[in-house]
DNA sequence: TCGACATATGAAATTTTATTCATACATTTG
DNA sequence: CAAATGTATGAATAAAATTTCATATGTCGA
């Protein structure tokens, strides 16, 4: 997904490299899963694949999938704990940006 | 797209139906082109097809649906003036969000 | 009215993402 | 070590999003 604009973009301090990554980030947050994830995780730092299954209702497999890609995107870190794996926020950031919108009065 | 979590989702404040459009807004936004679309317009307000095609180096129709996109979802208006449609941001908390992350050492 | 310019639109073609399903791997416990 | 529990993985499929291309529409000026 390499996009390529006209060398020196001149805008807003925001350089080609850095929209991309802004938008990788976005586009790894944009669903209403992995929001609710982000949600829980805001609330309790550090939480087992089965916890968040059961909390959010999602199958398994799939939520496993998309924790991984949340991983492997440096938004959440996680850690073993005998058959339990844990997974946190790494990325807090990403809970300002869903504040900011949740916040909006029109949505 | 409609996701279903059990009812009452405590968390944190965000129903289900906000975490959906949420992420309806987000997804809309997580596009490197689009992005720099909102930094256009957030430095100048008001910029025409033509103008923002030329800054962005991207080819007609394809802005023109990208344009139309965010439009539809509520984060650019437009108005025809002549043989020009301006658009400019309706929705500027898209702003705030693109500078969170932008502003995050690590990316 | 015709031609040129600015923009939109719609239907393919492509690419990316999401979901499902079956199965594998790791850890604990009996 | 076998069984149970918790989680990951990979392939197949399904669904969305992106891009391209051809063409339409609106507006202006000669």
């Amino acid at each position: 997904m390499s996009t390529s604009f006209p060398a020196p973009l001149v805008d807003m301090g925001l350089s080609i490299e850095k929209m991309e990554k802004v938008a990788f980030i976005l586009k790894t947050t944009a669903h209403p899963t992995r929001i609710a994830i982000v949600q829980l995780l805001a609330a309790q730092e550090s939480q087992s694949v089965t916890e968040i299954s059961d909390k959010l209702n999602v199958e398994q497999s799939l939520l496993s999938h998309h924790l991984a890609g949340m991983k492997l995107k440096g938004i959440l870190s996680s850690t073993r704990e005998g058959k339990n794996i844990y997974y946190s926020l790494k990325m807090r950031e990403v809970i300002d940006v869903i504040q900011c919108l949740a916040g909006c009065t029109f949505l």
